[in-house]
DNA sequence: AAATCTAACTAACAATCGTTAGTTTTGTGG
DNA sequence: CCACAAAACTAACGATTGTTAGTTAGATTT
């Protein structure tokens, strides 16, 4: 009998510590982390504000998983790509793709990081602030590349940047009522809107 | 002797309470709204809390004056835009434009609008998001037109639309750190990048 | 059955929040 | 110099904030 392999995919049910972290992301997702209370995210889980300290050290854990968790995975991604042997052209492919697939997982991580950095503490927030400016410097090193090149036709290089960046760092508001695209549809769209223009 | 016309540009000094509002925006855009105090602005002037109610009625009343003061231009110049009689593309590099000039003259009020919107209270929420809609729509529409007439190539309006606007939402982002960039040049940059892509 | 662990609870703390009331200082026009 | 208005002040209010301490109910393990 030939032998088989099974790919079992498991799905772990959320330890506590992780429901209460989802359930807060999507109020800061909402409202923004300063204006939820501890008290509002018990209420969401239909316990006491006591009770989250069980399981947290504090509101600040919270926020700084949260944004730590999806700066890595951009941090990776980006490192991914600037150390492989592509043109710049299809760098800038690479990047829109992940960029689209971390935030189908990572939208409220991604509200957070956007709009919440600056209420990290200690040496979260230099961390964070630091790994974003290693991102952009990647960003910026790639498309000065692809001009330099010939590939891109720009004079400066940061109006490029900014505009995709932009539009990147915004997909996470993408929502149903703006229309139910299938991921790789919209990979492409967004591939085309933002490399051909749109004449 | 010649008739000569003067040209005098005064620059009213701003009231008390002008100045409150402005040095509230200030520390809006860099924390967020739930994140400042009434205690806050009132360190940043020098002066008590309790005397900022001199001149305003309240934080509440900031807020809806700095969001709504920049709702209504955008409103209007879209309006202009739309009114007029012209292509799409010509249409589409008249938003380019007035969102660059908005943008220098309201950083801080587009700020507040993006970002703390949802801590408007009472009305002023509704009316708010319904100028937004508003707003979008009239876009949509010019960017539909574009593409039937075949002038703007694109399956799905909304990719364009939300790319486009995402950019132009973060203008107010733009910082010195970033270049400092004369408006026109920066107007023209942006047009050829959003309209015409970067290969 | 006893012991341990998990996850909730009540009660309270000091700090800070937006805001009000009443008073004093400051600057200006008559 | 005086009268008045503008703009600051002190003191305090009730509400809410993040967090801690100590306790309890229920499940699991020994």
């Amino acid at each position: 009998m030939d032998s088989v392999l099974f790919f079992i995919f498991v799905r772990m049910k959320p330890t506590r510590k992780e429901e209460i972290i989802q359930v807060a992301a999507s109020l800061f997702k909402e409202k923004g982390y300063s204006a939820v209370s501890m008290r509002d995210i018990a209420q969401a889980m239909d316990i006491k504000a006591a009770s989250l300290y069980n399981h947290i050290a504090g509101k600040q854990e919270i926020l700084s998983t949260l944004i730590l968790e999806v700066a890595y995975e951009f941090t990776a991604a980006m490192n991914n790509v600037a150390t492989e042997s592509l043109t710049p052209l299809e760098k800038l492919e690479n990047i829109i793709n992940f960029h689209i697939d971390i935030t189908i997982n990572y939208a409220e991580n991604i509200a957070a990081l956007n709009n919440d950095w600056m209420h990290l503490e200690g040496d979260d927030r230099q961390r964070v602030v630091r790994m974003r400016e290693a991102y952009e410097d990647n960003f910026r090193k790639i498309i000065k590349e692809g001009i330099e090149k010939g590939d891109f036709n720009a004079k400066h290089p940061e109006v490029i940047l900014f505009s995709i960046l932009s539009t990147l760092r915004t997909l996470y508001l993408w929502n149903e009522k703006r229309g139910k695209l299938d991921v790789n549809i919209l990979k492409k769209d967004m591939v085309n809107t933002l490399i051909h223009g749109i004449v």
